[in-house]
DNA sequence: GCCAACGTTGGC
DNA sequence: GCCAACGTTGGC
């Protein structure tokens, strides 16, 4: 069965522009650093799941696009190599410590749907990412969540 | 195991 | 750039 998520970027980091620009539009989520966000990635998440491209510390925050998850969690090897930003020093092969999937473009959106219009949709404003204080960089969203965005987005289409 | 200090996230 | 929220670290 098919679950979905909503994965946090900042696009100054890595937009869903730089996703289109990959090799076959995919990429692998790494950079990820907390452990709750990390057990999602590697024990919950599975091919075939569907998750938003959400785009924080943007003006303004919102989200963008669908990508599918076309892996399952396997380890984050940007934290084994000194050179990467996301490197840490506690990984090792054996013990990889954290993980991430890979992720292919679906669909960027026609326009962002922004975090104010979220928190003003009576169905929307009690996604996990509207929630004051949320950091988590993964979270789950429900399957009437997606329907309604999805439903926002095709009714602009007409 | 508590908790103060510190670092990071991310909206604004 | 500010700062509230929250996760992590480390001394005790």
């Amino acid at each position: 069965m098919t679950h979905y998520w909503l994965l946090k970027s900042e696009p100054s980091c890595f937009s869903i522009d730089d996703l289109a620009r990959r090799p076959k539009q995919t990429t692998f989520w790494d950079g990820v650093r907390n452990y709750q966000a990390r057990n999602l990635l590697r024990d919950t998440i599975k091919i075939g799941d569907k998750a938003f491209f959400y785009h924080s510390n943007a003006t303004p925050p919102g989200i963008i696009g669908i990508v599918d998850i076309v892996s399952n969690g396997t380890p984050d090897k940007s934290a084994l190599n000194p050179e990467d930003e996301h490197y840490d020093p506690t990984a090792t092969p054996d013990n990889p410590r954290w993980y991430g999937v890979d992720v292919r473009l679906e669909k960027k959106f026609s326009r962002l749907i922004s975090l104010d219009e979220l928190k003003l949709h009576p169905g929307l404003a009690e996604m996990q990412v509207t929630r004051r204080g949320n950091r988590l960089s993964v979270t789950p969203v429900t399957r009437n969540e997606w329907q309604r965005i999805l439903a926002i987005i095709d009714r602009d289409a007409h």
